[in-house]
Parts: structure tokens; C-alpha cells; sequence
DNA sequence: AGCTCGTATCGCCGTTCCACGATGAACGGG
DNA sequence: CCCGTTCATCGTGGAACGGCGATACGAGCT
């Protein structure tokens, strides 16, 4: 094989510096997509998630369920909650997947809250 | 009655400048927090109340019923949400209640949501 | 006192959430 | 090629959510 280290599936894509997010905070699409993402982060367990995924800037894997006091069938849920929501991205790596949290995502979520 | 016109029962109370919030932004507690303030906001019906207290600056009541699709029970559970919440504070006036934010929980929100 | 208007609460329903164990699918190593 | 590791999905049971109409409450008016 060509590569001896292994490449990091977690590498950013395209998006070197932040494009400003052009869509609006307010109106009927704004206020749905702000009840989405809150939702998403209105249970413990997934806030703690994304704690650990900003904390580890880099992206970790299944040490996620190591770290809550969840059965690892939960954890799986939750991470599919907010991967559903787009704030968490899950990049396979061989046998292990890879998350890290979408910093767009976030970002969006900041900006909506921002503007109550 | 001494006073001939009706005094505002949304006159803030006694905060004039915003004391900033000296309660910690992370650890178990504010992950509680958060995920309690989010999920009470998890609700498109809940945004765009929260909208509408805000835009109004001042404070409506029952009006709200008017501005959204849902039955007059129905507004007045999210209601309650987002006062178990403590976003919303509900003050009576007379045979009615006129809601208006809680600008305190509005920013611990904001801060909150900031330090993810 | 009785009435009315504006809210809150109750009871009911169907849907969704949350937790778990068990099972299944994909990949890498021996 | 089989096997262990890692993660997703299924199925289930209990709890909570979200909607509504019906009903109860409380303040003011006549």
C-alpha cells in the first residue's frame, strides 16, 4: 500500500477558512430549523457528546460510549440524533467511525440562537 | 382607584443593567441546563412564540393564540414549557396574563449555547 | 348574584423519545 | 478463511410529548 500512516478520516474537506452563513435567522424556515438543532442538543447525554467533540478538537471514535454511563447501543442512538440534526459527522475509518462535530452546524445554531 | 392609568405589569423589576451570569458555562450542571433551555426551545410552535415576545419587546397575552395555527389549550401548554423553562415569565393583569421574555435565561441560553 | 371573557387544567389519543439487550454487517488480522 | 472488534440496527417496554375538546377557575362587569 502506498501510504505507511494512516490518513486522519477526520481531515477537513474544502472549507479552509469559515464562509459566512447567508441564510436568514428569521422566518418559518429559520424558526423550524432552530427547533430542529435545539431539539438535537435538548438532552444531557448528546450535550455531553458534543462537549467531547469540540473538546477533542480532532475527531474520536466509539471511546464516546467509554466515557457516558450509556449502553453502547444508546450512545449509537444519540450520535444518530445529532448526525440526523447535521451538527455531528461520522466518517468511517476501517472498522471504527470516526465523529466530529460540523462546525457549520454549530455555527448556524449559534447564529439562530443569537438572534432571539 | 388612585392610579387612572393601568401600570404595566411587565415593568422589569429591578434589574437595570444586565449583572452578568457569574454561573459556570460547562460541567454536569450546565449540561443539565443547557439540554433543559434547548429542548424547551425544541419546538417550532415554542420558537416562534419566543419570537414574538421578543419582537414585542413589551409584553402580549393571549394574543398569541391569535398569531399561531393551534388551539387555545395547545398554545397554552408551550406556554407553560417555556415558563417551567424559565424563558417566559407570566404576569397577571387583571382577568388576563401578559407573558414576556425573561431576559436572563434568554442570555444564560445565549452563553451557553456560545461555549460549545 | 349571575355572566362573560380569558386562561389554565384535565383526559384522551396517537406519536415519539429513551433505554436496553440481542442480532447483524463491515472491516482487519491471524 | 474464519474470527474478533467495532459499530449500526432491530425489537421492546415504559415514559414523555403534542394535539385537541371539554371543563374548571378567576377577575371584572352589569
Amino acid at each position: 500500500m502506498p501510504s505507511p500512516q494512516k490518513k486522519d478520516p477526520c481531515a477537513p474537506i474544502t472549507v479552509p477558512v469559515a464562509a459566512p452563513d447567508r441564510r436568514p435567522v428569521e422566518g418559518p424556515e429559520a424558526d423550524e430549523e432552530l427547533a430542529l438543532l435545539a431539539k438535537a442538543v435538548g438532552h444531557p447525554a448528546r450535550v455531553q457528546i458534543l462537549r467531547l467533540l469540540v473538546r477533542r478538537e480532532a475527531c474520536i471514535c466509539g471511546d464516546i460510549v467509554d466515557e457516558l454511563p450509556l449502553a453502547q447501543s444508546t450512545v449509537s442512538q444519540h450520535l444518530k440524533v445529532l448526525k440526523q440534526a447535521g451538527l455531528v459527522r461520522g466518517d468511517i475509518d476501517g472498522p471504527r467511525v470516526c465523529y466530529c462535530i460540523e462546525p457549520r452546524a454549530l455555527r448556524r445554531l449559534k447564529a439562530l440562537i443569537g438572534s432571539l
